[in-house]
DNA sequence: TGCGTCTTCAACCTTTTGGTTGACTTGGTT
DNA sequence: AACCAAGTCAACCAAAAGGTTGAAGACGCA
C-alpha cells in the first residue's frame, strides 16, 4: 500500500470535508435549509425568514454550508443567492453504504455461523439423547 | 395535512436522532471507531489503542455513537463489547437521497432552460449577422 | 448625493464538546 | 482475602458552536 505525503494529506483532506459535511448537517436548521434549497436557490433574507433567529445568525449557518461546499454563493446586486451543490452527498453516501455493507455482511456471515452452530446442536443433543 | 401531536412529536423524535447521527460522525475519531467496528465487535480498550487519547474519552466517543443509536453495547464478564448497529445507517441515506435527488432533478430541469435559452440566442444571432 | 436594503464583520456571551485526572465498581485470579 | 484489569463516573478545563447586538460595506434608486 502507497503511503506518499500527497496520499496522506488528500486522505486528511476528505476526512476534513467528510467532517465538515456531517458538522454542517448535524443542525436541523441547516438541514431545514438545505431541504428548502432542494426546491430552488434563495436569499439569505429568504431563508431567514421562517426562523426565529436573527439574519446573522443565518449566515453563519450559510458559511458553515459553504465551507462543507454543501452549498455555493453567486453575487447578484446586494442580493447573495444561494445555490444548493448535491455533488459532496455522494461523499457521505459512499462512506455510509461502504461501512453499513461491511456491517451487514458480517452480520449475515455470523447468520450462517449461528444456523451452523444450531443444526449442529441439534444433532448433538440427538446423540446425546439417544446415548442416555 | 395532519399535525396532530404524535405526528409533530415523531417528527422532532425523527430529526433529533439524525441530529445526533450525523454529529456523531462528525468526528474523525468516532467515523474511524465505526469503521473499525465494520470489521468485527471490540472492546472499550481495543478501540481505545489506535489512538493517543486516553480510555475515559474513548468511552465518552462510545456513549454519543451509543445515543445515536449507531453502537450497541454487552456485558461480557468486566469486558463491554461493542457492536455496530448497521439500521440506523438508512435513516441518513434517506434523508441525504432525498435532498440529492430533487437537486440533481432540479439541475436537470435547468439545464434544459439553458440548452433552450442557448439555442434561441444562436438563432438570434444568426439573424442579427444577416441583418448587419 | 443621500437613503434604504441586503449582507457580512466584529465583539461578546453562554452552552456544548472533547479532553484530562482521580476515584470507584465489577468481576477474575492467585 | 488481596490484587489486578476493564470500564465508568465526576469534576474540571480549554476551545468551539450558536446565538445576540451594533457597525460597516456594497448596491440600487430618488
Amino acid at each position: 500500500m502507497v503511503c506518499s505525503t500527497e496520499r496522506l494529506s488528500k486522505e486528511m483532506a476528505v476526512d476534513d470535508q467528510l467532517s465538515r459535511v456531517f458538522s454542517a448537517l448535524a443542525d436541523p436548521i441547516r438541514r431545514d435549509m438545505v431541504a428548502r434549497l432542494a426546491v430552488g436557490d434563495a436569499t439569505v433574507n429568504e431563508l431567514a425568514e421562517p426562523y426565529s433567529v436573527t439574519v446573522q445568525a443565518v449566515s453563519k449557518h450559510l458559511k458553515v454550508l459553504e465551507d462543507a461546499g454543501l452549498v455555493s454563493r453567486s453575487k447578484q446586486a446586494q442580493r447573495r443567492p444561494v445555490h444548493l451543490e448535491a455533488e459532496v452527498f455522494d461523499l457521505m453516501t459512499k462512506w455510509i453504504e461502504r461501512y453499513r455493507q461491511e456491517a451487514e455482511q458480517r452480520y449475515r456471515r455470523l447468520d450462517a455461523v449461528l444456523a451452523e452452530m444450531a443444526s449442529e446442536d441439534t444433532r448433538q443433543t440427538r446423540v446425546e439423547g439417544e446415548a442416555s
